[in-house]
DNA sequence: CGGACAAGCTGA
DNA sequence: CAGCTTGTCCGG
């Protein structure tokens, strides 16, 4: 006999089957299988396998198993992120499962075992390098740990740390990345140096048969590799590890369990770590030195004695653009980070402007690590829908563009050359934009989705980084580093240095950052101008400790239309130390001292019927 | 979720 | 009271 758990939304309950005498060879924990469920055949996954049958029940048999699945131990897994984020269980199941049907698994892949100096070791040995080989060391000496690593600098010595000791230990080794770009270049690299990779999510069943580096995006943390000898999640940090749909798991976080369940050491990389991250880890730090030389200089233009009328125009910006222009092979970025929620759209069939039905904000494309996801979504509430026009139901949006376009004529004025633009939807066939010119271009002004898509600059300037320091958002602070660190990055890289400073200053990378704020002095950004990243952490930590705010505390939203009969209930069940308030607006919110509270509430309360969207983790707020 | 079945509304 | 809609329950 068998529980499976039914594909199908809404239900949560797991059902008993009989395995027939044919199949019982190909039945596993995990497998896929279809079964008889009411009057409908549905599919389903395996989720465990026992001798004895419940009494006075006549249980039906399977009709056949579909397709190998996630292993055991990812099975529970995911029934662990099902309690965690409170979603159902077949959601998590699916995010496990392969993409396409697996009927047989590919031999198990023999291991290269490269020698010691396969890998970057090999290559010349700078101080630089042997900063990098003590930090991998270190970062994979046991248990879990963050390892604060400067944004320009490469992190490919903890990767390959790990893949040695999938090698040296057995089994397989699971490295995240937070864009598939990012995870095919670092499963290049590990091939290059001689492991054995699956690339996920094509090469699924590779890691099934195990003995592999799996190398994934956010789903790659439920990659079905049998066993793990070490994890490694790289820039853990990034937004992108999210799901942004109920259950609101966070990859980083399943990845470090999964670690602590198999008793292997966790590495979370990051150059800016969030309190999140830290929170009851071991940080590993590089030397001083080092992790200075790995972000560019940063310049705080301070616009406190501006004209407010000069707008987003600083005089430093001028000079900054002129210079790009004067000379073939330059480039900076202008990111004005606002527009991606200020963005507007109307219908290009009934002109009607995209709004949202539930609070009336206005809605832009939804973006996810860079890239548009098809979906509309609510700057002011979260909400989500599809991509047409609520009023004629029209599927052709038109983009108007709001800020970023005015701001590019501008900027081409004063530059006196040409400028281009960048969006998270440049390129996905809505526009009229020519992909040559944005990269011949010396000044491309975008969202921040520009740091995502051209990956060198000489110097990189933050229109307005106020609008994100003073977003109304809990992580408001972290995120703007985060954003600091992205463009780090992207003129970290190369370049040949723009003006001011010579070359990006004494042991520093040779781009540099332009910044302009009223706020010169926030945490954030004086962070970013001493390469220190501690320092955001050190001035929240005390404020979200005094407020009870995470991760000193942990927080559900709860809305929808049953909201209000699911809050009454989770009210009356509250145990000492958990509040439950609400609703305000529709939303109720529960706040419990940790998560094992939080998801224990949330697990023993019944759902009442009808439509329910519960966050835990909630990112606004 | 989607089918089954029961309870309520309507029209003749 | 047939015929239809709406609601509630349950699936092994």
């Amino acid at each position: 006999m068998v529980r499976v758990v039914p594909d199908v939304a809404g239900i949560r309950k797991a059902f008993d089957y009989l395995v027939p005498g044919e199949l019982a060879d190909a039945v596993e924990v995990g497998a896929s299988v279809r079964v008889l469920l009411g009057r409908r055949r549905v599919t389903g996954w395996v989720v465990a396998d026992s001798e004895a049958a419940p009494p006075g029940v006549t249980l039906h048999p399977l009709l056949a198993v579909r397709s190998w699945g996630p292993p055991a131990p990812v099975v529970e897994l995911a029934r662990w992120a099902s309690w965690r984020w409170a979603g159902p269980l077949a959601r998590l199941l699916a995010t496990a499962s392969p993409p396409t049907l697996v009927r047989a698994l590919p031999a198990i892949a023999r291991r290269a075992a490269p020698g010691p100096d396969a890998g970057a070791g090999a290559v010349g040995a700078g101080a630089g390098d042997q900063d990098m080989a003590a930090v991998a060391a270190e970062a994979l000496g046991g248990g879990a740990a963050v390892v604060r690593l400067a944004p320009a600098h490469d992190p490919f010595p903890v990767v390959e740390a790990a893949a040695r000791l999938a090698v040296a230990r057995g089994g397989g080794a699971l490295v995240l990345c937070p864009a598939h770009r990012t995870a095919e270049r670092v499963g290049a690299r590990l091939g290059v140096a001689g492991y054995p990779v699956a690339l996920l999510p094509d090469q699924w069943a590779r890691a099934r048969a195990g003995g592999v580096v799996a190398v994934g995006t956010r789903a790659g943390a439920f990659a079905p590799l049998p066993e793990v000898a070490a994890v490694v999640v790289l820039d853990a940090h990034d937004q992108a590890y999210h799901e942004e749909r109920a259950p609101t798991w966070a990859a980083w976080e399943v990845a470090a369990e999964r670690a602590r369940r198999a008793g292997v050491p966790c590495a979370l990389v990051s150059a800016c770590p969030t309190l999140d991250l830290l929170r009851g880890r071991r940080l590993v730090l590089d030397s001083r030195r080092h992790e200075r030389a790995g972000w560019p200089s940063v310049e705080v233009v301070d616009r406190r004695a501006d004209d407010p009328r000069s707008g987003l125009y600083s005089e430093r910006l001028v000079t900054l653009v002129r210079w790009a222009a004067a000379a073939p092979g330059r480039r900076v970025l202008c990111v004005l980070n606002r527009t991606g929620r200020a963005r507007l759209l109307a219908c290009a069939a009934c002109g009607e402007l995209v709004r949202c039905e539930r609070c009336g904000g206005a809605m832009a494309q939804a973006v996810a690590a860079g890239d548009a996801t098809g979906r509309l979504a609510c700057g002011r509430c979260g909400e989500e829908r599809p991509e047409l026009c609520a009023a004629c139901g029209s599927l052709r949006l038109r983009v108007l563009r709001m800020g970023i376009s005015r701001v590019r004529e501008e900027i081409e004025a004063l530059a006196g050359a040409p400028v281009a633009e960048v969006s998270a939807t440049t390129g996905q066939g809505t526009g009229d934009e020519d992909p040559g010119a944005i990269e011949r271009a010396p000044v491309v002004v975008g969202t921040e989705a520009v740091l995502h898509r051209l990956r060198r600059a000489d110097a990189v300037c933050f229109l307005d980084i106020d609008a994100e320091l003073l977003a109304p958002r809990l992580r408001a602070a972290e995120q703007t580093l985060a954003l600091l660190g992205r463009g780090a990055r992207v003129v970290g890289a190369g370049g040949e240095g723009a003006p001011g400073t010579p070359a990006g200053g004494p042991g520093r990378a040779p781009g540099r950052l332009f910044v302009q704020t009223r706020l010169p002095d926030h945490p954030a950004l004086l962070a970013a101008v001493h390469a220190d990243p501690g320092l955001v952490a050190a001035a929240e930590e005390p404020v979200r400790a005094e407020l009870g705010l995470p991760p000193f505390a942990a927080l559900a939203l709860v809305s929808g239309p049953a909201a209000d009969a699911y809050g009454a209930a989770l009210a009356a069940a509250a145990p000492e130390g958990v509040e439950v308030r609400g609703p305000a607006d529709g939303v109720w919110s529960v706040r419990a001292p940790d998560h094992g509270l939080l998801a224990d509430l949330l697990a023993a309360v019944e759902r009442p019927g009808g439509r329910l969207r519960v966050e835990v983790d909630p990112v606004r707020a």
